[in-house]
DNA sequence: ACCGTAAGTAAATGACCACTTACAAAAATA
DNA sequence: TATTTTTGTAAGTGGTCATTTACTTACGGT
């Protein structure tokens, strides 16, 4: 899973013109054009348009498993590792918009079964990591909501983050989109840790 | 907005299609083929393929106000509408797996302004929808949670009910869909009525 | 200086794209 | 029954697609 330079600097392109055209607009013309290349050029770093996108996954799996690699083993509080989580998101979000415009658009994986195999790998990595610090969070205490399952907490942790991002793409990155990420984190921190009656 | 039978044909075709092969393969051509036809006689019905997309929306967008019209001005208890609306869905699109692959994939409908506007519209429908009766119950007294904003409710509400069913689409709709929706609603019920301390 | 490799170009390939045109049934209307 | 409208077909149109080919240039090691 190793890149060179210039497969490095193709991948980033070809985010940055999905971002702008879409999917459709992804293609070999206007990437080259975008890379200041011919169109041959590119057929020297990767083998086909497919593999382009299978490594724009790969990126982003690797992306992800930076971050989440020790989310659960170490032995922060779990408030501290979900905030950490939530704050590396939407800043690396914040940094890189087109990346926010390619991440949640599963449909752009679609057809090809290779592709949406790796979407649905990366979507896991993020669902175990959080699954595992919300159990730790139970069994220190920390989190003492019992009657919410932690499956469900999950769903709508991960859920309305896409859907916060989604809204601000939809909106052309207008608006601040930490502040967004700031205010929906304390709504969750609230939320696991409400007492039982 | 009212369509013949051949563009409701049509249309209903178009949805099978891009679920089953993506925006890369919703082609005029594919199209014909699956409606038994030749591609101009499709031209007979619509005038380009980008108006068969903004159509789809359009569907969307009538089949939503149909659910959410009532939504709000009815005097129902919130739980009560909050209930039919997850319900609505989640049969919906048990019924119709195809339109779920189709009406959360926003980026289908990226690369043009107009229908990209049209995709925003539908989501505030239901933003508004659920707001107005997060708003009425917490008037009613039936949702007694004050800590936690309505605008954060909502963005959570919309977005574990969006990544429950994206997950299940990429799981090829294994699972009850119809069981989920239910353990969701049972989770974001508790959360709308926690007390506050 | 010579050589092999990596990285580029320009042009072509055949497949497929959305859409149009000329014409023919079929159906509705008179 | 005669005529008009609707709905279809078959065969194109020019354009774009991903990919390949043959050839050229840049460069690091010996």
């Amino acid at each position: 899973m190793k890149f060179t330079e210039m497969q490095f600097k193709i991948i980033d392109k070809s985010i940055d013109l999905i971002a702008e055209r879409g999917i459709q607009g992804f293609t070999i013309k206007n990437l080259a054009a975008k890379l200041g290349l011919t169109e041959g050029a590119i057929y020297r770093h990767f083998k086909s348009k497919e593999e382009i996108l299978l490594s724009i996954i790969k990126i982003f799996q690797a992306e992800a498993s930076k971050t989440l690699e020790n989310a659960c083993s170490t032995k922060y509080p779990a408030m501290e590792k979900i905030t950490k989580i939530f704050n590396h998101h939407f800043n690396f979000f914040a940094e890189k918009p087109s990346v926010a415009s390619v991440i949640f658009s599963e449909s752009i994986f679609q057809n090809k079964h290779s592709l949406s195999k790796e979407v649905k790998k990366l979507l896991n990595m993020h669902e175990e990591a959080l699954l595992c610090i919300i159990k730790s969070g139970q069994d220190s205490g920390e989190i003492i909501n019992g009657k919410i399952r932690k499956e469900e907490l999950v769903k709508i942790i991960i859920g309305s983050i896409r859907y916060t991002v989604t809204k601000w793409r939809l909106s052309n990155f207008k608006g601040d989109i930490i502040k967004e990420g700031n205010k929906l984190l304390n709504t969750v921190k609230y939320i696991l840790t409400i007492k039982m009656d």
